[in-house]
DNA sequence: ACACGAATTAAACATATGTTTTAAACTGCT
DNA sequence: AGCAGTTTAAAACATATGTTTAATTCGTGT
């Protein structure tokens, strides 16, 4: 038989990233099996070793490659020099929502992630590194331009970690939420709603450390709400 | 029959149950080897399955006895029935805070659950009802009784989403945050800065939601449930 | 057409792991 | 002590999995 393939001429390294990605993304880099990733993508079972040496390199290659492909297209979308840091705050935060809720099945970057923060392997501080700190930074940068403050005050990084942390929520707790919540079906509108809510509600939680509230040196003056 | 034994403290199958906690916490249920736990309880091999069955069994009794003894400490000190729903809030997010942060190594029941999350096995469903539903719906009714709002309202659910949401983050991205703020140490004194941070951010958060805020045409009106 | 290196295949290998088997040791009771 | 039931031990088993080997096929330039 000819090379016209039924399959795309998709050279057998391609297939085989590709397919590992999703196994990967599945079942994490120690669960997934070689022999299944081989088998889906419908190649013998020698040619990931022969390709990439051995399962960690190739774990590998799909990780850089799920890295660059991630982070660059949320955080180009909150490149607008004209929108205000409340502006572009909801749109990082809409990206994201909209990622990770995405209807169906959550993207393979994603799931990546999850797994790699839940089973760390060699690839970590890489993952970390070229993934999540962007991500961090640019919260705090737009963070601490609402605050007034500087991106490594205790109160950015806290709210980083607040705003970041109702995200990723759905997540990791994607299986929580749906049997806690069952009517809840993520159409467009709902992770619309979803992602202004977290807009909404971090903004307001942003506002306490705002610039009228700001101690001159500790504690905080001002109106002082919600002391017990 | 007339064997009437008080079970020893250090019986062979306790100390498996004991091993296996740790071991299933460090690595998960797939990844822990029941040769790993049986050389670290110093027990032989074929213990497991003497006493359990199987690995999946054994694995089912030590999340049993974590769940049993895992989120009511954590509701039992959010009981009393002279606070306000803010205090017992208050309090809430600091236990789970203080669990999850806890110095050093975190609780086994807390990493158990982030395994179980990541990757599902069949006690999943148990465990979101006897671990995570009572601590949702907990959470829920006071923010439904702050917010004046039934416990089945959007706005509580996403509320408390994003409440849980902030504390988990720092059993899922302990890791990341560990090497992007490496100064932060969990000091106790730090424990309670986080800790009083989500509530004060959440407390504002929900403030968008209060009774003086509330449109007439969206949020759902209807009998005042659980209104303490 | 041919040769040579790259790519692919089938099979085997080595090891890890959950489980079972069979015998020995232990326990409580008469 | 002797016995019956329970518990432990050592070894073997069956299977899964990452990797290697050796042979075969494919592609390409001469």
């Amino acid at each position: 038989m000819t090379a016209a393939n039924p399959l795309p001429a998709d050279d057998t390294r391609t297939r085989l990233l590709d397919t590992a990605g999703d196994v990967f993304a599945e079942s994490g880099y120690q669960a997934a099996t070689v022999r299944e990733i081989c088998t889906r993508a419908g190649v013998n079972v020698a040619l990931v070793n022969y390709h990439f040496g051995d399962k960690l390199e190739l774990y590998t290659e799909v990780l850089r490659r799920s890295l660059v492909a991630g982070n660059s297209t949320i955080l180009e979308r909150v490149r607008d020099e004209q929108a205000t840091p409340e502006e572009l705050l909801r749109g990082l935060i809409g990206a994201m929502v909209g990622r990770i809720c995405g209807m169906g099945n959550q993207t393979p970057h994603v799931r990546l992630m999850v797994h790699e923060l839940a089973q760390p392997t060699p690839a970590m501080p890489r993952v970390i590194d070229e993934a999540m700190r962007p991500v961090y930074d640019r919260f705090r940068q737009l963070i601490g331009a609402i605050m007034n403050r500087p991106v490594d005050d205790d109160a950015v990084r806290l709210s980083t970690s607040s705003i970041i942390g109702q995200i990723v929520h759905y997540a990791h707790a994607r299986h929580v939420i749906t049997r806690l919540w069952p009517d809840l079906e993520m159409t467009p509108e709902r992770i619309a709603q979803i992602a202004a809510h977290i807009a909404n509600f971090s903004l307001a939680g942003i506002g306490q450390y705002a610039e009228s509230n700001r101690p001159a040196a500790r504690g905080r003056r001002g109106p002082r709400r919600n002391v017990k």
